[in-house]
DNA sequence: GCTGCACGCTAAAACGTTTTCACGGTTATT
DNA sequence: AATAACCGTGAAAACGTTTTAGCGTGCAGC
């Protein structure tokens, strides 16, 4: 099937200033609501454009305003979904604020290719979700006005508001259900390549263990670590407890727990971190920390539409707390102190038992 | 911290016309490589935008050229795997060619803001990821020579290229492996939104069991799918194979399964659809249909390319092809001529030694 | 009857590019 | 030697908007 090569031009504004019989000056003040017009003068506009479909070009549009609506989103890989979340609601939130996100893979060879893209587009504002952005650029950008959020690691820079999980916060309470079930070797799983919130975490979890466990520490890529977690189940020195980095590494232990026929959380307790849809699935039954992606992604939204409404503002360093999620793979105890948050089970008040 | 409110102007290609001693034209010459320039003025030009740092401003030269490099990506939600993978290749795809993702997400109440975004933005394409796009639009589009993809559903209509599964051929593998190893009661597990490809799915099973097992369906949510499986296994009528329309439903299944203590595949045969990375962990062990993200990012990426190369293109529907991927959750019979895909149990080949 | 003023509107400038046109100066072709 | 082709360059137009300046008109206040 062919069709109809008439590559029809663009309506511009001008088509529905002569249709409408004004100037195309008073076509801007009508569709964009602004200015003054007489209520015939709009009437017509309208009529105008309701009839040749126009829609004003935000291109044009930005050359004389300094808004585009577009956001820079630098993202790294979703195949964790904690991520894929974090970018849905990025999407939808900004979506409903008027804002579109333009997506600018990290790590793609480049030098900070988010920069380059932000300057490219004039975007209103960038999102750093994944990977860095480095000192430099943060500071060219914020002399051109543009701001930035940053997530998942600190930066002191003019521009730069960031927001990062209570990290240390969270592996203390790790810390503390581990002791608590009398474990004596604990093994932290984490990525291969360190990042700012997995050194946190690892250094909260370290610190709140001091002297009262064992600790020793696993780097592995979300693919290899059922293998490796394997070994180091079936190994001599197999640990009493693990606390991984993120949940998808938390659940490849689980799955080595199994495999090996180790109980858990009898044998073994497991820890993770994010709290994934998956790690409430039956099967898995995922003790671990929450970092709730809804809070995340709307204080995101909030701060950075703030920031462009008002360019002065201080920058700001957000933690956003991280509650013990308990489930199945860790034991029970009797909670003394801590504020916990316990998952209803179907039938009885499970665990609640606070003294 | 505060600091210098001092938002300094873009560098335009006058500030560098004007530090090399060329004109505009000069400079936007050199910049954009084609046109011809002396040795000489090249260089003074390409210092003079290494020492302002100066990038062009896309959002100037489209009002002039036809292209923003642009693509609207049409997204739903990313809460199945699949899904967020497309995004990622797709994204990495798109971005490795110099065009940009602005990312739409399908239904937020407005009717196709795809059509409008790529309006509004001048996209040089759509891609339709998820949801769907009408007639209309999708010819208004046309008219304007931008080109759409449609992914997961099929459209006659001018510039509209389609991608979808071999969802017909897939389901009928599915239906060998049940028939093969002798299932009578076979369950189809679907979503609660009927899809163009759910439809072709279960309707390629359905013909493909005609006459040899008995079909009932189940429609569900992937949240509540958990709890419906687990009223079917242990209801009166309990299937003995179970499809699903995507592996995530099949993994809910498989939970059930496990929960009510059922033996898969001995008491249960289920088989999924997409094979995301979830399906080949050890616990679930998942007999799938794949569907190559890789590849469809990949066609959708070529396709695009060339489509906006050349506008008069015909258009083309592609049917990517579903491999039975053959895991645990199926018996193993003596394939006698079916291609089978198998994975090498302890090496950890994906597929690969197909006969 | 003036002056001053708000109103509705248009013409024109501005935004930052690319592209067309024209113009000298070389170099190649006859 | 004359003419043609070509090359590098700059001035200016064009792209589709918004915004500023300005221009009549009608109206209130003296």
């Amino acid at each position: 099937m062919t069709y109809t090569q008439g590559m029809m031009k663009r309506v511009t504004i001008k088509d529905v200033a002569v249709l409408a019989g004004v100037s195309p000056a008073t076509v801007s003040r009508v569709v964009s609501g602004d200015g003054q017009a007489s209520p015939e003068a709009a009437a017509r506009v309208r009529a105008a454009t309701d009839k040749l479909g126009y829609r004003p070009s935000v291109m044009a549009r930005s050359l004389t305003q300094s808004s585009t609506q577009l956001i820079a989103l630098v993202m790294g890989s979703l195949r964790n979904p904690f991520d894929a979340a974090l970018v849905e609601s990025l999407s939808a939130g900004f979506f409903k604020k008027g804002k579109r996100l333009l997506i600018v893979p990290a790590d793609h060879g480049d030098s900070d290719p988010g920069t380059m893209i932000a300057l490219d587009y004039q975007t209103d504002g960038v999102v750093v979700a994944a990977g860095h952005i480095s000192r430099s650029d943060s500071e060219r950008l914020a002399r051109l006005g543009i701001p930035v959020i940053l997530f998942g690691r600190m930066l002191e820079a003019p521009g730069v508001d960031c927001i990062v999980a209570d990290n240390v916060e969270g592996a203390r309470r790790a810390a503390r259900v581990f002791t608590r079930s009398g474990a004596g070797r604990v093994v932290v799983v984490r990525r291969e390549r360190d990042t700012f919130s997995d050194d946190e975490r690892v250094e909260g979890l370290r610190s709140a263990l001091q002297g009262r466990a064992e600790i020793t520490t696993v780097k592995t890529s979300a693919g290899d670590c059922f293998a490796n977690a394997l070994m180091l189940l079936s190994g001599p020195e197999r640990p009493d407890a693990v606390f991984c980095v993120n949940d998808v590494l938390a659940i490849g232990v689980l799955e080595a727990a199994a495999s090996v026929g180790l109980r858990v959380p009898d044998d073994l307790s497991v820890i993770g971190f994010d709290d994934i849809p998956m790690a409430s699935s039956p099967s898995y039954n995922l003790t671990t920390l929450r970092l709730p992606v809804d809070d995340v992604a709307g204080w995101i939204v909030e701060r950075l539409l703030r920031r462009i409404d008002v360019p002065g503002l201080p920058v700001e360093m957000h933690r956003v707390p991280t509650p013990l999620i308990v489930r199945g793979s860790t034991r029970r105890v009797v909670s003394a102190t801590a504020p916990v948050h316990t998952e209803a089970a179907a039938g009885g008040m499970r665990g609640q038992s606070g003294k």
